[in-house]
DNA sequence: GGGTGTGAAGCCGTTCACAGCA
DNA sequence: TGCTGTGAACGGCTTCACACCC
């Protein structure tokens, strides 16, 4: 349908990253930017935010700087749906906490429908808003609340059934959280972030820098 | 002096998830394992977990599978330091008491030794066995116990201050999952990590699968 | 001059294809 | 035959260098 093939992944980060900025920017009433405005505001280089521009913006009316204003509908028209999509925090321990509380209030088109745990204390609780279920009542919630993307911040030892479970309720998105690695079918996209891991890379190049100095 | 060369980051990655799974691997009395069984682990190639072992094995003995213990003191030798690192958590909200809760016990060569946050009602207390101090005790309590790595959690308007104060006491890496971007001089490593975006990402992606069916 | 848009080059990381060993 | 180690090809992303416009 669309021309417009996929964007590259890091390209779709900044992006995001870029709207969020640009909002503020506009909010204090700036409403031209220039690239590398953008790209200081980030820490990366102009040429880099030009070239992402480059991929979403089809009209080509050559000004000085950009409309903060089009930009951010033109980044919106890209990445957001029209009518949105809707997220399940799986697992409602600190780290999903955390993630209820970020998003809380957010004016994105993304909107927490839902979270889940096994803790019989929590269920039927509210965090940040959010109604917490039963992981039992997955299946039927996801498909109730037109749920399409999934959080996972459960223990290691049920990640990969909760995966399962979120797959088989035809989930298209996962983002986990979870130090274990999970595997879903190709038409599922799967992001995994490993905290640990993270800290381990850290400690790795900081020692390396000390050394080599 | 060392003529190891800092590994890739995705390498250093993989090596620490790789440690992880291989010391399941001894604990279940595995001893031998070969590269095939840990890409299936870690849903990758094979190749690349030769790439990785390659990068990091200068003894090139070989026979069929790796020895587990070996292979765990092979990535200890490149990824720890003699002496470990110590690490401080800035923030004591969800993610901050997440990620104190995630290390705890662990048995790495990574201690967090202190958390900070500026509510009264957490300092002094402890959060997962780790003591919370006052923001403004960070510069003293960073040298007193020696932490080469912060990590930060604060909400956004706080980031580029404690970022800054973490930088004049001493540390040399930095891991950031404030929404906020900071930067730091060169002798400092730098990990950013924003939710927000990735969560964008992945509905992004998720939406695009769902297009191209 | 100070901006933007972009072909071409470069870099980094992954995969292919295959040699070599048990 | 089945594994490991590795040169070479490939692909994605970033940077260079420069044309073009106000």
């Amino acid at each position: 349908m669309t021309t417009k093939k996929s964007l590259p992944e890091k390209t779709v980060e900044r992006l995001s990253i870029y709207r969020r900025s640009l909002m503020e920017c506009l909010s204090k009433g700036k409403n031209y930017i220039y690239s590398h405005e953008i790209a200081k505001l980030h820490h990366i280089t102009s040429v880099q935010v030009r070239r992402d521009i480059m991929l979403i913006a089809y009209t080509r009316k050559i000004t000085k700087g950009y409309n903060v204003k089009e930009l951010i509908d033109l980044i919106g028209n890209i990445i957001d749906t029209e009518s949105g999509q809707n997220i399940a925090v799986l697992g409602v321990g600190n780290l999903g906490r955390a993630l209820l509380g970020y998003f809380k209030g957010r004016r994105t088109k993304l909107t927490i429908m839902a979270c889940f745990d096994v803790n019989p204390n929590k269920v039927k609780r509210h965090f940040s808003g959010v109604e917490c279920y039963h992981m039992d009542n997955l299946d039927e919630i996801i498909k109730k609340k037109k749920i399409s993307i999934g959080i996972i911040t459960v223990p290691p030892e049920k990640t990969v059934e909760v995966a399962k479970n979120l797959v088989e309720s035809g989930i298209k998105g996962v983002l986990n959280y979870s130090s274990t690695k999970i595997s879903v079918p190709d038409n599922v996209f799967l992001e995994e972030f490993d905290m640990t891991s993270s800290l381990e890379k850290v400690a790795y190049f900081a020692k390396n820098i000390e050394e080599s100095t």
